[in-house]
DNA sequence: CCTTAGCACTCTCCCGTCGTGAGTGCTAAG
DNA sequence: CTTAGCACTCACGACGGGAGAGTGCTAAGG
């Protein structure tokens, strides 16, 4: 019944005219009416004439009126056609550039540190959700790996990634072992591993094991024993989030079902990660809004995500997660950005002197 | 004006009544009406006889009414009294004491993961939102540090405490120092040291520091480099928090105001930690209710907390928050319990063999 | 033919009114 | 001291009308 015109190539007047409608909903979350736009005088043209316009725009389904006697919303096609053409992505200001690279290669950190000081950046500058999802151990390149013995047969077994992610777990051996013999099998698996994936170890060992089952001296029978209980690291892909106090203040969620709703997304981690798991590959800036994903369809959410990685291994995801109405032109570069240099600060703490 | 008689002992029929209304208040979150309470028909009383009692209950200051023609809602005293008498503190029931039991004890682990499971304890067992204080590093007592290389001169510290803490930090050595060397300066630090707190040890290393100035071999001068950086953890006292999604179901919480404001309130972990530090010393469960304190004013919010620890030694707090309107009966002895428990737990994580 | 002024129309939103029902306080009888 | 009865109060929801914002349409003007 509407919107029964297909869309088809826009004038460029008509692609003005939504610009401005879709600039005044992000800036006011209020419905923009024909009049607020001739007002704002950027175009020279009276409301009526904003009027037939609007009409057309949401005959095409770019826009919709929540009422009768209300201004006009944008739709999702009006967003994505904002992001692809209308909006001039102007690049991150010096200073929040400035501020993350500081924010980002502070002080020697782990890689873990350096993960949530990137979700935090992502928030804290865009007021909105700030999402990393951090890489799955399993796939990981072993740098180092270290024992200490706690108590009895206890042991604190360290894993050192290539990548400059540390995890620690506590396993317990089959027998006490002292000091030495720990350093020793550090060394040794960690002589004879780094560089490996977890996963490729993994098969390792259980060659290993099955091969020389007859022969093994103590030292690989213990490294062995030691390194299959220290490295089965569940393959969990952490998800670090930001910023949920500073989106409580918009207004698309003034309404409680939609707080709790959303505090259900960000509940079901797993979701978040395979969603977000697909922006990994292939580079730049991918926006997801709306019901494009069962993950924002109610809320009126969208998703702002980029990957990260080092050289052309993929790593993980970062995103922005807010409503819909969400400052695009400020945020993409945002994203882009700190993507961008969250892999740098990864490769260098990699490669080590490789500081600028 | 009102609340005239100072409240004075009250008869046993009042205190029945007074729990009556503040038994059924925590169920329905709706003001208790005298009719209500008869009909239950514990005490056989006619609606007016309650009605009575209950007008006296006002003027005593237990009760208060939102308006005229309604029924009537506990005060903070009430709560006061609830606990201290009128309610019967039901002990944990076995299903949940063995589910913490299983829960705390699961598979080795160090303390934070131990930490972690017993907030989502508290969150789980009683749907509000769990907190749990970390123990203040520089409190602590040193079990055994060990440095590993990464890249360059950047080194991994890794440190365990006694109690079975264990925390890593990225350091920057002078020069770049070999896997042997780090493993000797580990050995040395943890031989000497094991046993003291981390801030007496930075006293004694400064102490000689300047004592043996001239004569100082590398080793030590080394070891004192390491060590200073690596122990410089700083003070953080941890917050772990969990369930504030369950606490979104509170009908107090349907008021965004208010779910603001709560999230401000766990944002400002400072506070929080002020707050519940307080409750370390002496042992039992303390309860804090609505404004008797800043923080839970406004919010009409209770905090049921107590302390755990090792031996004689005070670590961290652990607490339950969430609105007056609580189930103490069901809350008091669980934070209780959690908190033996988890003083449990941490004590055979240190004492090694001292499992069950 | 495009633009614009004018106008009628349609909604939402805001208020004030009113009826209803829950709950109370008081009084008088048991 | 308890309880039944009754009048009173007050929040809540429904109803209704007025105001204002915004639209769609039409007809005049460049």
């Amino acid at each position: 019944m509407t919107s029964s015109q297909p869309p088809r190539q826009l004038s460029p007047r008509d692609r003005e005219i939504l610009r401005d409608v879709i600039v005044a909903y992000i800036l006011s979350a209020e419905p923009v009416s024909s009049r607020s736009v001739s007002k704002q005088g950027r175009l020279g043209l009276s409301a009526a004439t904003i009027r037939n316009v609007m009409a057309d725009l949401e005959e095409w389904g770019y826009l919709a009126q929540p009422h009768t006697s209300a201004g006009r919303v944008p739709t999702r096609a009006a967003y994505h056609l904002f992001i692809e053409s209308l909006m001039q992505a102007r690049r991150l200001p010096a200073r929040e550039r400035r501020y993350i690279d500081e924010s980002l290669q502070s002080s020697p950190a782990d890689a873990g540190q350096i993960m949530e000081s990137a979700t935090k950046l992502l928030s804290e500058l865009s007021h909105q959700v700030g999402i990393v999802v951090t890489p799955a151990l399993g796939e990981t390149v072993l740098k180092a790996i270290d024992f200490l013995p706690l108590s009895g047969r206890r042991v604190l077994c360290v894993v050192v990634s290539g990548d400059g992610f540390v995890d620690n777990k506590v396993i317990e051996s089959e027998e006490e072992l002292p000091r030495e013999e720990l350093v020793r099998i550090g060394n040794y698996l960690t002589e004879n591993f780094a560089g490996a994936t977890l996963r490729e170890i993994r098969a390792r060992l259980l060659a290993l094991m099955a091969e020389e089952r007859a022969q093994m001296d103590q030292l690989l029978a213990r490294s062995i024993e030691l390194a299959r209980a220290g490295l089965s690291l569940e393959q969990r892909q952490g998800v670090l989030l930001d910023g949920t106090r500073e989106v409580l203040n918009q207004p698309e969620l003034a309404d409680i079902g939609r707080v709790r709703r959303l505090f259900e997304t960000f509940a079901d981690k797993a979701r978040l990660v395979a969603l977000l798991s697909q922006c990994l590959r292939g580079n730049g800036v991918r926006v997801v809004i709306g019901d494009d994903s069962a993950l924002t369809s109610e809320l009126d959410f969208s998703l702002v995500a980029t990957g990260y990685g080092v050289g052309e291994r993929p790593l993980g995801a970062l995103a922005i997660f807010g409503p819909s109405r969400m400052e695009y032109e400020r945020v993409i570069p945002l994203v882009d950005y700190l993507g961008e240099r969250l892999s740098r600060a990864l490769a260098e703490s990699f490669a080590g002197e490789a500081r600028t």
